[in-house]
DNA sequence: GACCTTCTCACCTACGTGTTAAGC
DNA sequence: TCGCTTAACACGTAGGTGAGAAGG
């Protein structure tokens, strides 16, 4: 009967809470040829940048928002002959330690306002003590990017994990030099920070034409 | 007898919150010259920075810190055979609109953690519609800086203020360009950003020596 | 030798300074 | 004229790029 409607029924927060990935076409782009990010000692930016919006949050509770990697695989690449190709065995599968959005905690209203952006996290190959902006990868190692929504409870340092979204489109082999050039150019054409090598990537591009 | 006490003998939270100003020395030699600030269209930065160290707050509860400026007191001032006087009507003393500081809303454990810098503030003598991080003030016109804790509450929006802090040392008189060229002086010696004169400076104090 | 990593570099983005001359 | 404001400017801070040579 309609009466029989149980309390299981109702959508739980999380099921309504969305969080979707910006910019799509770009990392389309770089999914097709196999993404790569640079890790460097100090921390390099990840680019394309990671932008998502969110939606079903409540207006007027408190949330942390976090980013993560997690291993893609279980297996480390080689590029060989023009190829990213499976070669060896892994480096330990640790979950990568966990960058705080900057912005957090805030309200639901405030995560909701606009697309949160994680333009400032680092991506590193060497444990760093001081600095919480920087995560810890292995090089020639393919991970996937993914977005914690964590609510802060009334309660003092009351937490819940109201949602976790993989973004398998951003997945990328971290690197300490690019190997595949076609990934080099795409990122000299979008990144304004390369913009000093775009004038020889044009040229470059000029040669294939007859 | 030893039972009698009143509940209202317990000191308030509010009694118990201490905000102090970080870089007295510095900001005491501007407030000895009287300190100006400059204002343009597009805002400037404050120099010296309001930076405070809070204490007494629950670290597990959360707040939202805000700066302001108040009119300091009540007429128009003027440059004149280098000093400031008193000149003229004032504009209408409206509260100045007010400034986050970009960590909130955050746990007290946060702002105790560690001295909090108003560096991106920005004061400006046009209203300027986008941009929550530009304080509009009148020119020729002496302000006062004041510092608020909002204790933000379990429930939904719920706030309450539970300090409010002003800095006298730290008064200034806004202009559109300085008035005293004392002033110019100890904000190029300081000021990282204006290292671009540093040196014409220097050659100025040496001209003052046999 | 082949592969991977590190370091320095020129060249950018982005923007915070007071100066100066022009505007009102 | 005088007082005040504006806008362009040179010169900094701060730091994000891939290139290329050197190192392991």
């Amino acid at each position: 009967s309609p009466l029989d409607i149980k309390i299981e029924d109702a959508p739980s927060e999380a099921d309504q809470i969305e969080v979707k990935l910006e910019e799509e076409p770009l990392w389309n782009k770089f999914s097709n040829l196999t993404n790569e990010m640079i890790v460097t000692k100090n921390g390099r930016r990840m680019f394309p940048v990671m932008k998502v919006r969110t939606k079903g949050l409540d207006e007027n509770a408190m949330y942390t928002v976090l980013l993560d990697f997690t291993a893609a695989d279980n297996h480390r690449w080689k590029y060989v002959n023009g190829e990213w190709v499976p070669g060896g065995k892994p480096e330990p599968q640790v979950p990568s330690s966990v960058y705080m959005h900057p912005d957090s905690p805030n309200f639901g209203s405030h995560w909701m306002k606009q697309p949160l952006s994680f333009s400032k996290v680092k991506l590193t190959n060497k444990l760093n003590q001081h600095n919480g902006q920087q995560i810890m990868l292995h090089s020639l190692h393919k991970y996937e990017p993914r977005v914690h929504i964590i609510k802060i409870g009334g309660t003092a340092g009351a937490q819940e994990f109201v949602k976790t979204q993989p973004f398998p489109m951003t997945r990328f082999i971290a690197v300490t030099a690019y190997q595949n050039e076609e990934i080099t150019s795409l990122k000299i054409r979008h990144n304004p920070f390369a913009k000093a090598f775009l004038d020889a990537e044009q040229r470059k591009q000029n040669d294939y034409l007859p």
